[in-house]
Formats: C-alpha cells, structure tokens, sequence
DNA sequence: TCAACTTACATGAATGTTCAAGTATTCCGC
DNA sequence: GCGGAATACTTGAACATTCATGTAAGTTGA
C-alpha cells in the first residue's frame, strides 16, 4: 500500500519542524494520501495498456485523438500543443516520433510559413481506432466501477473546483 | 484549458465507431476530461515547485520522506522501494542520484548480504526541512484552498474507493 | 523600408522512468 | 549439504520530458 509520510506535508515532530507553516492536519493529510494513491493507479493502469496495446505513451494518444477531432484531422502545431496540454517543445519532439510511426504528417502551413500543420493519417486514425475500446474500458474499470453516480458528480465538482478556483 | 477528446472516449461518430464499446456518456466524458485537468495541474505545479526549491522530482521526495520516518532514518531497499511505491529499479537509480548529492547513504545488510539498507543523511535531512515548507503550501494552494471540507472528505472517499474497490 | 522584436518551431543536452537482463546471496527440499 | 529456485539489487538500453537555445519567418514602428 502506498503511504504519503507525515513528515512532507505534517512534519510531525514538534522539535524538527520548521515553525510558521501551515501543515496538513489529520483529514488533509490522509486524503491527500489517498489521492496521490489513486492518481498513481490511474496513471499507471493507462500508461502501461497504451504502451501494450499501440506503443504509446497517453500524450501521444491524446495528440492523436485531438487530431481525429479537427476538422481534416488537421491542425497547426501551436493549436494542437495547446488543445492537447503540451509544451511546443514536447509537441514537436513527439510529432518526429508519431511521424517517424507514419501516424502523422507535417506539412507547412500556406500563409504563414514559419508554420506547421498536423494532420492525422489513416493508420494514425486506425490505430487510434483499434486502441480507443481498450483504453475506454481501462478507464471505466480503474475509475468508473469504483464509484456511485454521485459520486461521478463530486469528482467533476471537485476538479472543476481545482483547475478554475473561484478566488 | 485542456480539452480530453471525445474520440477517446466515446468515438462520437457513430459510422466510425467500433460497436460494442461501452463509451462513456456525457457526465463521465467531462468528469474524465476534468480529472486529468487536475491531475496535471497539481503534478506539475508540485513537480516545478521542488525542481526549483530541491533540484529534485517529486518520487525523490518521497523517497526521502520515507526514510525521514524510519527507525534511524533506515530502510531496506525493498521496504523502501514498497513505502515510496516505486519500482526497485526506479529505487536503485534514484539511489545512485540521491547518493551523489549526499542525501542518503548505502550500507550493507548484516544478516543479508544480498541487500542493502538506505540510511537518511543529515544533509539529506536537512533538504527535507528546507523545502517540506513550500512543497505543504503547494498542496494547499493547489488543491485544499480550492476545496470545501466536504469535498476533502468526499475527495478521500473517491480516492479510497478507486485505490480499493469493493468488488 | 529597415532594424528590432516577436512568433513558430526545432534541436540537443540532461535527467527520469521503464523493461529486460545480469549478478550475488539465501532458501528449500531431498 | 547440494542443486535449483527465489530474493535483493544493479545495470544498461530505449524512450519521454524539460530546459535552454537556435533558426527562420512575420510584424511593427520610426
């Protein structure tokens, strides 16, 4: 079982813990534990189906779903980074790999020639094809079956809490 | 914002969408999507937070963290490796790292030749200290600032379920 | 219209993680 | 007490990510 120790978030030992800090008390600390825990099996239950099933990390499978979605299946580097939450730079060093798979092309853009534009092929789109129902279900069986409908709806609250605080 | 495609999830069109999958509705398409939103705002901020204030990722963290709670800071590499939820491969490299900085030290077992205790240094003691502080607010600003007390224990109870399920 | 700035990407080095072997010990059954 | 399996770790190659930097093309203002 993973264990979060107390001394990074409580530093429990009065006598060794800087003062002024606003530790994590008992349902903080536990929670957050948890958390970590089940973010840790999340991540590794998909990272490790996707590289079985197509060789692939989940950031370039997210790469690629994105442009499945565009229309063409194409878009600039820059829209893409942004729409599948990459860095420029892990983006374009991805694209060589995805490239170099024949998952994808780049091609210039016309007006503006500084850049690039993404374009899914069709064995791109068919591998994403092929592994989406696999990867659908590991999402279901890690995340989904554990929890109530209610449940579901709290955790939307809460992420959505997370990534737009209110303050 | 981070957009997790449908096309992952419940491959939309339905002229191209392998049958027999049980894709994910709405309500769960956009809790998936913001989960991951989460995750990788709170792993980053707290990655680049102890990158810059320790010069290390976060698994070495806990690695230390975990020692700092032994019995004499000690630890067997394997126990270690279980309290860290790393692998003993990851352990072993990090090891190498967390020893070229002067943070732990290796000794042989006595009763067991085969393995090796990792013992906490006071230098490595000492990191610790510094940075827990700001690593805790971290936390707290990314995640329990942005949360109720119902959330939090609402929070534990997803996590717990996902980390431990009933069935 | 030309120099300075910015934008769009690429590239390379450094580092972390995983996977597959490899090397000592120890354990176990006969 | 000996041969085979299991255990405890290490090591090296392959690959992903980050950070800093480089290059080419657009943009802007005097």
């Amino acid at each position: 079982m993973f264990k979060y120790s107390a001394t990074i978030t409580t530093m429990a030992s009065s006598h060794t813990a800087p003062a002024g800090v606003r530790w994590l008390n008992a349902d903080e600390q536990s929670t957050w534990r948890a958390f970590l825990a089940m973010n840790k099996l999340i991540r590794e239950t998909l990272e490790r189906q996707l590289q079985q099933d197509a060789g692939m990390p989940m950031t370039y499978y997210i790469i690629l779903a994105m442009l499945s979605e565009a229309p063409d299946r194409t878009l600039r580097m820059t829209e893409l980074a942004a729409m599948a939450g990459t860095s420029q730079s892990q983006l374009s060093h991805a694209a060589t790999r995805l490239e170099e798979s024949g998952w994808i092309e780049r091609r210039r853009c016309q007006g503006d020639k500084r850049g690039y534009q993404a374009v899914l092929t069709d064995a791109g789109f068919a591998i994403l094809r092929s592994v989406s129902p696999s990867h659908v279900e590991s999402v279901r069986s890690v995340l989904f079956d554990a929890l109530t409908p209610q449940q579901v709806s709290q955790l939307r609250a809460i992420a959505g809490a997370v990534t737009n605080p209110e303050v």
